[in-house]
DNA sequence: GGGCTGCGTTGAAGCGCTTCGACGCTGCTT
DNA sequence: AAGCAGCGTCGAAGCGCTTCAACGCAGCCC
C-alpha cells in the first residue's frame, strides 16, 4: 500500500514468497496441485502485500474477460421496471459466476454489438427486447461469441433464446375466463407501435389469445392501446360500444392497468362482478393494483437468471438448449369471477 | 474472415502492409505522424483483413480499459425512471468519449467498488444514489481511481460531485408560492425511509424549503410520504386537518404526484384555484400530469452527462471542479396561481 | 558542404498474467 | 537395485498491443 502506482503484481508476490510466478498463478487458479506449505506462504504474501490480480492482464492472457455484455435497447414504449428487473437479475447472476456486466444501450444499434464482438471486450452477450426480425441476429449467427436472447425472434435457428411462453400465456388467460363462463372477451394489448415493430412477445400473446378463443368458441376483440388514461378510456369505450356483452378483459400493458381499473369504476362496472380482468405482467403490479388482479406473471428475474446461466454453459462449451420457453402460471386473485347473470 | 480463431492481429496487418507493428499502431492512434502513402497502405490492409483492435491487449498495454464503472444501488424506494435516465445519459456520454459502461448494482455493496478498483477493471467510477454518510466514500478517498458522485455526501472533501442544487430548488418552490401570495404551505416529501437513510438530496431540499419559508415568513408543514394512494390520502388529510388554511403544496415524490392530484380532486379542492401545487421531479411527469404542473425539473440527463465529462477530465489529468451544483429552474405551468380569496 | 533539425519509421521492451513442457524428487513396484 | 509414476515447482513463451529510444534521410541554414 506504500507504492506510488498502487499496484502489487503477481511477480512481487512471487518474490516475496520465494517462489516462481507460475506457482503463485497456480495457487490462485487451483489448476495444479500445490503443497500446503507453499500455498500458505503464497497466501500470506498475498495478504501482507495486498495483492489483487489485474483484470486486464488476466483477460489478455487467459482470453476471458469475465465480462458479459447486456444489450438493452430501452425503447420508450417498453415497460421499464420489467427491463430493470431483468437487468438486475442478469447482473446478480453474472456476479455469482464471477462475471461483470457491460451495459450496452440501444443508441448505437447493431454497431455496438459489432464493436463488442470484434474487440473481444466481452465473453458473451445477452440481448434484450428482441424483435421478430432483429437486425442484430445476422451478426450473432456469424460469430463465435456465445449469445443468449431474452425474447424470441421470428427465426431462432442456431440461436439460444429464453422467454416466457407468451403464446401459452395468452391461451391460459382466455382459458381461465372461458372456464368461468365468459363468452365475450376483449384483449387490451400493448401500444400500436409495439406491434408495428413486430415485437415477438406481443405478437405471440395475441396469437395465443386468438387461437384459444377460437378453439373455445369465445368471441374476442383485440385492441392495442397506449398506456395513458385517455387512451384507455377511449379504447374501453369503443370495446363496450362494439361488444356491449363483453364480460372479460385480458390486459397486457402494465402502465394501462391502473387507468383501466379506474375507467371501469367510473363507468360503473364492478370488478369482478360485471367485468373480470386478467393481467399479464409483473407479479407486484398485479398484486398491488387497486383491485388485486388475477394474472400471469412475467418472470423477469427468472428470465435474466436463466439467460446468464445459458451463456455460462455455452462459455464452458457445454451443450445448451436452443430455446427455453418458461411455462406460464396463472394466479387467481380478486379480479376474476363468473360473468354476471 | 477465413481464420478459425476469428481474430486478425495488428501484427498480421503490419505484415500485409509491409510495415512494422508500431507503424500500424501509430496509424491507429495518430500519436506520431505518418506519411500519406503508408497510412493509406495500412488502412487498406486493415480494411481488407477486417482488422479490429483487441480491447484486452489494448487495455493492458495502454493501462486504459476504456471502461467506466457505474454503480447504481437501485433501492426500491428510489424512483426508477430518473435512475434509468441518468444511467442512459451516462452510457451515451461515455460512448461519445470512447468508453463503455460497466454496471454495478447495489447487492455487493462497497465490495464491488473495492473489486473494480483493485483489479483496475475500469478507468473511472461514477456513483449514484449517494448517502450523506456513504460507506463507499472512504474507499474512493484512498484510491487513485477517478470518481464522480451523482449526489452530495455529507462531507464531500476531496471528492468530485455533481448534483442539482436541491437546497436552492426547495427555496425556489417556496419563493414562487410566496410571491403568488401563499402564506401557508405544505411540503409532501419522499418516503420516511429515504430520510432515515440520510439521502442527501431529500435532506437538502427540506433545508432549502424550510429556511426560505422562515425567511419569507411563510408557515410550513413538512410531511414525508409513501408513494401509494392510501398514504397520500392520509397525509393530505392530516395536513389539512392540522392547517386548514394551507393553500400551497410542494411535492417531491414522483409516484405520489398523480395520487395527490386525484385526492385533491376528490376532496373538492381545485388546482390551482383552491390549492397550488409545485412539483420537484422529472420534466415529463410534471408536463404530462393530469394537471400540468408548475415544477422544478430534476435534470437527470444533464447530471449523467456532466458526471461522465468530469470523470473524463479527471482521466485526462485536467483540473476538475470539486462540486458542481446545477442551478434549479422553475417552469410555471397550470398548477400554481394566487391563493383563493 | 558540413552540421542541424525534424519527419517517418523501426525494433525491442514491456504491460501482468496464464500455461505448457520439463525437471527433480519421493516413493513405489518388480 | 533399477525403473517408473506422479507430485510440486519452475522457466519461458506467449496473449496483442503501446511506446520509447533510436536511426536514416531529406532539406535547411550559414
Amino acid at each position: 500500500m506504500t507504492d506510488t502506482t498502487g499496484a502489487v503484481t503477481l511477480a512481487e508476490v512471487a518474490r516475496h514468497a520465494g517462489v516462481s510466478a507460475s506457482t503463485v498463478s497456480y495457487v490462485l487458479s487451483g489448476k495444479r496441485s500445490i503443497s500446503p506449505s507453499t500455498r500458505e506462504r503464497v497466501e500470506s504474501s498475498i495478504r501482507t502485500l495486498g495483492y489483487h490480480p489485474n483484470a486486464r492482464a488476466r483477460a489478455l492472457a487467459s482470453s476471458r474477460s469475465q465480462i458479459l455484455a447486456l444489450m438493452m435497447p430501452l425503447r420508450t414504449d417498453m415497460y421499464l421496471p420489467v427491463m430493470m428487473e431483468i437487468a438486475v437479475a442478469v447482473a446478480t447472476t453474472a456476479r455469482s459466476h464471477g462475471h461483470d456486466v457491460l451495459l450496452l444501450t440501444g443508441e448505437e444499434g447493431p454497431a455496438a454489438l459489432r464493436r463488442v464482438m470484434a474487440s473481444s471486450l466481452a465473453d458473451a452477450v445477452i440481448l434484450m427486447d428482441v424483435e421478430t426480425d432483429d437486425e442484430r441476429l445476422p451478426l450473432l449467427r456469424e460469430s463465435e461469441l456465445p449469445a443468449v436472447l431474452i425474447g424470441l425472434p421470428g427465426s431462432p435457428d442456431r440461436l439460444t433464446c429464453v422467454d416466457l411462453d407468451f403464446e401459452a400465456t395468452g391461451a391460459l388467460c382466455v382459458e381461465h375466463l372461458a372456464e368461468l363462463g365468459h363468452r365475450e372477451l376483449a384483449f387490451v394489448g400493448e401500444a400500436t407501435a409495439v406491434y408495428e415493430r413486430h415485437t415477438g412477445f406481443a405478437e405471440r400473446t395475441v396469437r395465443g389469445v386468438q387461437s384459444r378463443a377460437r378453439e373455445l368458441g369465445v368471441r374476442l376483440l383485440h385492441r392495442p392501446c397506449d398506456g395513458d388514461y385517455a387512451a384507455i378510456a377511449d379504447t374501453l369505450g369503443r370495446i363496450f360500444d362494439e361488444r356491449p356483452g363483453t364480460t372479460g378483459v385480458v390486459v397486457q400493458n402494465e402502465p394501462a392497468v391502473e387507468p383501466l381499473l379506474s375507467v371501469l369504476r367510473r363507468q360503473g362496472r364492478a370488478v369482478p362482478e360485471d367485468v373480470s380482468v386478467v393481467a399479464i405482467g409483473p407479479e407486484d403490479i398485479a398484486a398491488r393494483a387497486s383491485v388485486r388482479l388475477t394474472s400471469v406473471a412475467v418472470p423477469a428475474q427468472e428470465m435474466g437468471r436463466r439467460a446468464v446461466e445459458l451463456a455460462m454453459s455455452a462459455l464452458a462449451r457445454q451443450p445448451v438448449p436452443r430455446q427455453e420457453l418458461i411455462a406460464p402460471s396463472l394466479t387467481v386473485r380478486a379480479s376474476s369471477g363468473p360473468p354476471p347473470g
